[in-house]
DNA sequence: TAGCGTTCCTAATGATCATTCGAAATTAGC
DNA sequence: GCTAATTTCGAATGATCATTAGGAACGCTA
């Protein structure tokens, strides 16, 4: 019987496949989609490559699976740590909240969020087609979020979201590159990512113009 | 008579070489390190791909040369770019000048620095660590702006400038993801980035805490 | 136009992998 | 313990590439 046909009907088969899910997704964030090959993931799993194939149709199925769940957990957990915030909470907290599930996400748990991160750019066309899908998803619950920021109050009305949004995420996801577990733990991290994005790191003497137009006033 | 011992001596030999570099920085930024092949920099430069070994000792050869040049490119234009304002401007308007300069060689010119953001993580060992040298150079020349910024009193002392600087180089290095040229010019992004990152997002109201410890107050 | 250094071509070579497949081994139901 | 289904093995297969090497074409100089 094909793989397709049976895949992980069985209890052990779930088990297994998790397995070589977990071994692929460390496998990925460490070096990558080419630089991994079947066997290493397969040897991570505890068996020959050719063994994989009863579980997956290719090289680029264990990708997308990767991929996807990469992004379902960041997304859940950012959803499940505002969610636990009491609904009355501030912009802020909310923000610090989701700011340090994506964080830990991305740098101590996920293998998979990180492996996502690292990987999409070079994953082939098609897969990258699907996984943009969640990240849409993902990408519009942040929107939702700053926007209700910008309705209470908390951000000014001539912030353009989408760029908030994208340098938020962005310098967020440039993280892994560089962020060592030893130098700062991730509560510490993701306060200060907040405080830079909501007070900025200017002196705040001037009054935002409400206009969107004009440039900074020439001292 | 070897590669190495007249690469580049003869003056159509140099033009041939750029050509080269040029045809693989774009194909690495396009389709990162393992998805270009010889054969496709080779065909780009117009010629095929075993000639490329009159130019290059390996491929990792190329890729060390297309990675030195994108960071020493991005950091000439930073340089430049602040180099040419007046002595006395202030540290606002040399961040906005650093940043559309960072962002202009990445999203618009340079290839090579595209190049570098996208493949430097894919790249080996060796070649990684003599790239680090430079980055780390333009890293700390980053450092330094926002340090004298910091001595100047535009950015309130309690600001954590490794975090600053790598949120700053992070959220701009993302673009390469998901700018689309013809959304925003560069310069109007290069703006609201450094509004963001010097005001903030939030209503300034409440003054800046001098001792660097204490969290945010309980509403 | 002969000679020499240069640039480039072309056809190997060899290594690395993803993927396949038939058979062996293991497990579960009875 | 027998049988059938499930899981794994392990040895091909074939494709893709980086890299090599010997020679051909090109261009310059005398």
């Amino acid at each position: 019987m094909s793989a397709r046909s049976r895949r992980a009907s069985h209890p052990k088969s779930a088990i297994t496949k998790q397995r070589i899910l977990d071994a692929a997704a460390r496998a990925f964030s460490l070096n990558g989609y080419a630089g991994t090959t079947i066997n290493d993931i397969a040897m991570t799993a505890g068996m020959q490559g050719g063994s994989i194939y009863y579980y997956f149709e290719s090289k680029d199925d264990i990708l997308q699976e990767v991929l996807d769940v990469g992004i379902t957990r960041v997304f859940s957990a950012a959803r499940l740590a505002i969610g636990s915030l009491p609904a009355s909470s501030a912009f802020s907290e909310k923000l610090e909240a989701a700011v340090t599930a994506h964080l830990t996400m991305l740098l101590q748990q996920g293998d998979y969020t990180s492996a996502n991160i690292r990987v999409f750019e070079q994953a082939p066309p098609a897969v990258k087609r699907q996984n943009r899908k969640l990240r849409a998803a993902y990408g519009e619950y942040w929107g939702q979020l700053l926007s209700e920021g910008q309705r209470s109050g908390e951000i000014r009305k001539n912030v353009d979201l989408t760029i908030l949004r994208l340098m938020l995420l962005g310098s967020m996801n440039w993280a892994v590159t560089w962020y060592r577990s030893d130098r700062m733990p991730i509560p510490e991290l993701a306060r200060k990512f907040c405080e830079v994005v909501l007070k900025g790191v200017g002196l705040s003497d001037d009054q935002p113009e409400s206009s969107s137009r004009g440039r900074r006033a020439r001292s």
